[in-house]
Order: C-alpha cells, then structure tokens, then sequence
DNA sequence: TTGATTACATTTTTCTAATTCTGTAATTGG
DNA sequence: CCAATTACAGAATTAGAAAAATGTAATCAA
C-alpha cells in the first residue's frame, strides 16, 4: 500500500491537477516539480515515479489541456451536416477554443505555444489528429484529401497558430475566418473542375 | 563645423552602419548607444541630436533594413508581366527576401519581428505599403481590392509571417506558397463570377 | 546656430554567492 | 513488489550589490 493512498493513476491526476492551477498562478517557467510534490505531501523524489521528468509532467499538463478540444472537434467530423457546413463549424469550433484559452489561460497557452515549437510528441498527436479529421471532411466534400487538408490548413494558420492568434474571440476575425475559408474551398472545387 | 567631420545625414548612417553591425555580432537586444557612439569617437549623449532615443535608432536600422525589400516588390508591381503573374511574382519574392534575411540576419530578423508585434510606425508603414501594392495588383487582375489583398494576405501569412518563417528558403515551401496563392486567387475569381 | 561635451538622476544590466531545484541511486516498509 | 523515502551531485534560479547604460540639462565651441 502506498503512504498516499492514491493509485498511481490518481496519483497522476492529482499531480496534474495542481501543476495547472501551479500554472495558472505562476505561469509555466516558474512551474516547479517540488512544489506540486509539497502540495501532494510527498517528496518531489515521489513524483519521478509517476513522471520521467518535468517534460513528462508537462506534457500531461498539455494533453489535459487538448482533450476538450479533442472531443469537440471530434463530434462535429462525426455530424451530419453538409461537409461543407461540418468543414466550417470545424474551423470556427479550432478558432474559438484557441482564443478563448488564451484569453482565460495565457500562462497554460504560453507552454502550449513553447511546445508546439519544440515539436513535443504531444503536440505532434494533435496535429497529426487535427490534419486526419481536416482531411476526412475535406474528402467527405469531394474536394481532395491530405495535400488539400495541408493546404487549408496553411491559409488558416493566421486564425489559428499559437503564435499568431489574438486573445479572446472576437467575431470581425471569426467572420474574416469564414470569408477566407469559403474562398479556400472555393479556389479548391474550382480546381477540381478545371483539373479534372 | 561638427568635431566629428560629419554631417548629420552621414552620422546618422554610420551610426545605423555601426548598429547593424554590434546588432550582427551580439544580437538586437545587446545593442548598447554607448557602444555605437563609443566606435563613432563620440560621446553617448551626441547620438540623441541625431536620434530622439534609442527606439529611434533601431527603427532606422530596421528601415534600411526594408530599403531593398521594398525596392524589389515595387519593381515586380511596376513590370509589364500579366497580372496574375506579377502577383505570383510578388509574393515568392517577399517569400525568398525575408527566409534568406531569416537567415543571414536572424539577430535583426529577430528584432523585426519584436517590431512587428509592437506595432512600430516603421513596420506598420511598411505593412500598409505592401498591402496598397497587392491591393493594386488585385485590381489589376480583376480580383477585387483592398478586402480581398487583406484576404490574401491573411492566407497566406503562414509563408511570410515573421514568427512562422522558417530560416532559410526552402523550394518546397515556395512550391506550397504557389499552389496555395493560385488555389486563393482562384477562389476569389469562382466568388466574383458566382456573385456577380 | 548646432553639433558636441560633461555632469547627473534614473533605470537596466551584470556579477557573484547562496539558495533551491532537478534527477539518480541506494534503501525502506507495507 | 513498488510506492515512497533520504541522500546527494550537478544545474538552475534568486537576490542584492556593483557597474553600466539611458536619457536630460546646462554649457561649450566652431
């Protein structure tokens, strides 16, 4: 039996629980791994166990931090609308989630932008995830598949990259969003024609 | 006569030739005026009757920084090409300028990028110069205006922006930008057939 | 007149020592 | 076995004093 009585995964929870609010407080530089382990009761040796090191911990922070973004850019590929009303709900869903956590936790944002470019595995999942589902719907609307998806998703990287996205959602951009994305898909069905 | 020999236009070169060069050695950041007016034979305070400070100084040096830049973009304007290339044209070379300046410079790249978040005169100058030339070529083209050059350019930001530029010109990436730009003009030409 | 100087108050930066943190290893106890 | 501990070396951070830089003012000299 452990002296915390937490299971490891508990344990993991916990830990991640107090790195966010950590976080929130002190931002994601000043994190460090023995306070969340004096917050848990344990020596921060303890938490080697559960973590491999601080990225580890990190990275759990950040994956925390993905899954609701996750789970609704998910249910929108999973709808059943038009594609071409799933493909824009989609962005505009991207768009909102992002400007709103850098709004509401610009600290957590901080680190999530730090790992996006130092190419963390964790990171690289989401894209990778982010680029399947762009590329389902973009084939669900006849308009292409990965290369096309690549390619949407650079002309929307103004929208949407860490680096580049203003805090808080604000509707001129969210519009501008659309308008930029209609004609995207638009250039992309006129290729097709053209092409085919 | 001036104990320096020099006439105000000429200090006020060879101070920004100093700066370029202490900015090349050790980064924007380190730049020190004392260092400058130290290799000009003249004390620190001399610079201020050349430079209301030190912002002032940096904001030259970023300005004969974007002499060639803008020389090259006016050039492909003015030419005599159709205009769909010229915007081509336009594009790749704002593209090849700024990743071989990321590149070469990434000290100053470096601190044209910390301009262009804080909104200097400068950069915004420059900005709007470059929007006003692609708004022509649009026009030029039958493509629409000043909207449709913010479009664009919003499209493609992920090629030119300073904080997603990657050092280095990559053929690759000027293929993309390519494929991308025609895929965008031609959405916006389904739009102003489809509208009109 | 004006480019330049020295002098000086007010930040900024640099430096260094002390502290604190990270990560590993050997060990403990349920 | 395995979560957790203590002990420890090396790396990183902190804090506070010392040094240097920025910007202003009064003044000088060509």
């Amino acid at each position: 039996m452990p002296r915390t009585g937490l299971s490891p995964e508990k344990a993991r929870q916990r830990a991640v629980e107090i790195a966010v609010a950590r976080i929130r407080e002190n931002g994601f530089v000043k994190l460090r791994l023995a306070d969340v382990a004096r917050e848990m009761g344990v020596s921060h040796a303890a938490l080697y166990a559960h973590f491999r090191d601080k990225a580890a911990l990190l990275d759990a922070v950040t994956e925390s931090w993905l899954i609701e973004a996750r789970a609704r850019t998910a249910a929108i590929c999973a709808g059943s609308a038009p594609p071409a009303e799933r493909i824009e709900a989609w962005f505009v869903a991207r768009y909102r989630i992002k400007s709103a956590r850098a709004r509401s936790d610009p600290e957590i944002f901080y680190g999530f932008n730090e790992a996006t470019a130092g190419e963390r595995p964790v990171i690289r999942d989401y894209m990778h995830r982010m680029h399947q589902e762009l590329a389902g719907l973009l084939g669900e609307a006849g308009l292409g598949g990965g290369a096309e998806a690549a390619m949407v998703e650079e002309a929307l990287a103004g929208f949407l990259h860490p680096a580049l996205i203003s805090s808080g959602p604000r509707p001129e951009r969210e519009d501008a969003l659309r308008r930029l994305l209609r004609v995207v898909l638009a250039g992309l069905a006129a290729a097709r024609e053209g092409g085919a």
